[in-house]
DNA sequence: CATGAATGAGCGTTCATTCAT
DNA sequence: AATGAATGAACGCTCATTCAT
């Protein structure tokens, strides 16, 4: 009986530490998104999730843990997406992919935010959360563009080229979004603005004279 | 005759602070680009520069007025460039504009990162020196295509969310050389990159078929 | 009950505080006093209460707030025994007056002593903090001296210089205390000393030859 | 002949350093009044003589010297008064004594404000420059004291303790003017003052009932 | 001799982290 | 487990002094 209580214990008691993490993270990730992580204070966490500031020290080992964590939840959230993208078929599942990584990106907003600072600056960190979830996404476009060319659908590219030119369309348009510039669209308006992309990297704003 | 000798002077002292003044700044530059602004000690820069750390405060008047003066520095250097902008007329002005955007952005790369960072996360530079000068580039673009699209060689779009778009893949394409993640490229790569982007741009990757 | 233990620990918490910022006041008004408040550094304080240098800033936001707390402590001291001085009757009041006022700037030499060298040197400190404080007491000298000139007690003189001479030989008298040039009195030399200020007040140094 | 040049030659310069030398304490003697000797910086006393910063060290070897300067300048003025204290015979000397003292002290007034500060807070200078002065001063009033309580027309009073008051009153009436809190008096107003810190000494505020 | 430039030493202050309760 | 208090290390910056010209 006793032995059962523990681990019952044990979980409701994870849990709530495990709220209290994501608690923190998105404190922090909201103030290091808006002042950037070494203008954020372990005062001024502390004081947005209203705790303690030493109380911190009992959920992650050190700040800069915090910032790790926050890194770590967004590349595993940018990971799930990926395992989607293998089903690249036609330009209708290239709407599908583009609208579900701005869904995914935006809904974790300041998260973002903070990933592309701090690769902004740390090479480590560009390393490890950025390149090497870009590398494979560029190998699928690189593959797509490739079969495309094959059947004719696309006209003749470097490949690789090509799947960068499609990632910066992405990038570009998306950072506007993500800096605050301009207002998260609904999701109406984020599909349209998908289909805007996809439009603009298959066919471009040129009218189609033939 | 010797009333001559102290202007001489003076423009000689002159030049000696304007060199020493950029001497700090882009050491600066290249230390706010790589670390980021706040981690970036004065003693850092001091010891790039190879001066004593209390040498910086006769060229500057703290750490703040470094950054400022790189911040003004880029931001004049941008306007110069705006000022060949209004000559936009067909396909290829596009390309040469691009392309000496491209050249100026990366010639002061640097610069260019630091800018990027701060505006990234503080929102009076975003304005002062990002969107102060997007809204003019917008604003011409816009004009642009409206004139094309009267003229039939644009599809029917609206015209903000093209210029929008065109900004886009233009950023989407340099940031990946401003971070260093690909080597800044030669003449004639830059110019092969510009035409890639305004092809792009104006006729997508698909397969013209008329 | 419970909720009773709350308040109690506040208090007590509170009182720790308060006891906390009077050791600090004291040990920076001591140092102050004997050797300026620019050449006391907050390294001086810390090591003088047995401190971390950075504890003072949890009880002080700078070490000019610590000054200011000092002159304001001593600033209210003094106002406390003003409110005694309405009753100004005849001489033997003011003696009790002058004797009473030595005790308290007495009893809190060093803080006294920082007004002082403060106030010798910052207009603002000499406004708010001496100025302020003397003018009521000239202004209650010159009613009393101008009560006795009625009443035929004193010799006709300006009510004004007068007040000034009277507080210009206690300050005269006191100064050598304040400076530690002359121990500070016992309570019978006190005594003694504030009778032989009215006395020559009121009598001079000459023989009453009548 | 060129023998005879050099000394006049020496003298010259020799003048020429002098004018500086006081040109530089007069200036520093301005701003250790009002700022007090650490607030004053080495820039603060150049730019009031309109020379270098380094050009001070060409004529004191530190900012400490300068100070020192200062207090010996004042200490010999006061000495030069002091020689003629000895002939103290009646009341119309001692009124004579007082206008001198007052005259040279107000004559000299930033110099006497930056010794009364220093000596204020600096035990060697209150000594060396205050105290060894003092002394004698009151050697010769407890004297004169002495002298007249003999000769019957002074009541019998502790004759050190009757030097001290009369100090006092000096001191008490002469700070306001050092300080600025009073304009400093016309030549009239001081032999008016002076008379009047004589009166009150010997006769006091009361009526002289007989 | 006068000076602009350079600088080491030291200042007041902040902050991530630790610790006693 | 939570926290207020304490703190060492490091920061940006100032300034008296030196030095090359």
């Amino acid at each position: 009986m006793v032995n059962q209580a523990l681990p019952i214990e044990e979980t409701r008691r994870e849990r709530r530490i495990q709220r209290q993490r994501k608690a923190i993270m998105d404190a922090a990730a909201g103030l290091f998104a808006s002042k950037g992580y070494l203008a954020t204070t372990t005062k001024d966490i502390a004081q947005s999730v209203d705790v303690g500031e030493s109380t911190l020290y009992g959920y992650f080992s050190s700040k800069q843990e915090v910032l790790e964590a926050i890194l770590k939840q967004q590349a595993e959230m940018v990971d799930s997406v990926l395992d989607h993208m293998n089903e690249l078929k036609g330009r209708e599942s290239f709407v599908d992919m583009v609208d579900l990584l701005l869904e995914k990106l935006l809904s974790t907003l300041v998260y973002t935010r903070v990933v592309i600072a701090e690769a902004w600056i740390d090479d480590e960190v560009l390393k490890d959360f950025v390149l090497t979830r870009w590398q494979p996404i560029l190998k699928i476009l690189q593959n797509f563009i490739s079969e495309k060319i094959s059947a004719g659908s696309l006209r003749l590219i470097d490949s690789s080229l090509g799947a960068r030119m499609m990632v910066a369309v992405f990038v570009g348009a998306t950072l506007p979004m993500l800096r605050g510039i301009e207002p998260p669209p609904s999701p109406q308006q984020r599909r349209t603005l998908a289909e805007t992309i996809v439009d603009l990297l298959f066919d471009g704003l040129a009218i189609q004279n033939g």
